[in-house]
DNA sequence: TATCCTCTTGAGACGGCTTATCAATTTCAA
DNA sequence: TTGAAATTGATAAGCCGTCTCAAGAGGATA
């Protein structure tokens, strides 16, 4: 069973749950999605604008926000837009995020994610998926 | 010396250093924002209306996007939303989300920030600030 | 302290991003 | 195949934050 198919499944298994229709435009935009790590609804339009020229901004919105209430996308703000991220690429992904001059560099932390999942079993959590943003200023703006 | 004074030094310091002057607005403004570790512009703007019902919430964006630049306050995006927080506000928690039932836990752990700074350094990064969320079910949505 | 140049303010216009509206279309269970 | 219900595309509307500009305030100088 490919990635794609597993997501897919969970995006059925949602709609099932919720009285909601899997149409071409869902599956389009997920097939797009699940190809990067994360994107921005704008960035998407025209991505796909050679393949579905008809294909609306707001249709675009909409669905990837049925990613997020499926558990497939999650959404970050960052400056004025926001990012649509894969979640299945995003377990390992943490941001450092330059104040000055906006440079985001990703890191992962094993150590940290274990201590996540502690801090969460002693409230009696189980984690799905966690943001971790680290601000503050690169080697070069501090100059 | 009070940390009010410590900060209002900072922002004297950096208005004389860039020929802006210092105003009513924005000594009333630095007050009430030090008082807080976070605060959005509207809410700030809701806050000091009564204090001076005159005060414009372009004003209050202006002087906190100042507070960003003398580095007494740090901008971060959350929802739709700008928060400013206050850098020299130590206190700083994190959270842990329920994505059933919205309850929010929050917590603090003196190994995962350490964890953090080593991380920031390696990449030759200084904190100023950071979010961290974990998101998942309590032990009653699991059930 | 009075003067004067410059910076700041307040009010509202403006612009970018996202969501709401609604008629036409599509999905899918029966 | 049919029909109720969900979805779409186009665009209007809304929200947040910034810009504009005339009126007002700060503060260096004498």
């Amino acid at each position: 069973m490919t990635k794609t198919m597993k997501e897919m499944d969970v995006l059925r298994d949602h709609l099932a749950k919720h009285q909601l229709k899997l149409t071409r435009q869902r599956e389009l935009i997920l097939t797009a999605f699940l190809r990067q790590e994360h994107i921005t609804a704008e960035a998407m339009y025209h991505q796909l604008a050679k393949k579905d020229p008809h294909l609306g901004l707001a249709t675009i919105y909409r669905t990837l926000n049925l990613f997020c209430d499926a558990g497939i996308a999650q959404a970050r703000h960052f400056g004025t837009q926001t990012q649509y991220d894969n979640i299945s690429h995003k377990g390992h992904h943490d941001h450092l995020i330059c104040t000055g001059c906006g440079t985001i560099v990703e890191f992962e932390n094993c150590e940290i994610e274990r201590l996540q999942e502690e801090v969460a079993t002693k409230n009696g959590f189980v984690i799905q998926t966690h943001r971790l943003e680290l601000y503050g200023l690169c080697s070069r703006c501090r100059h």
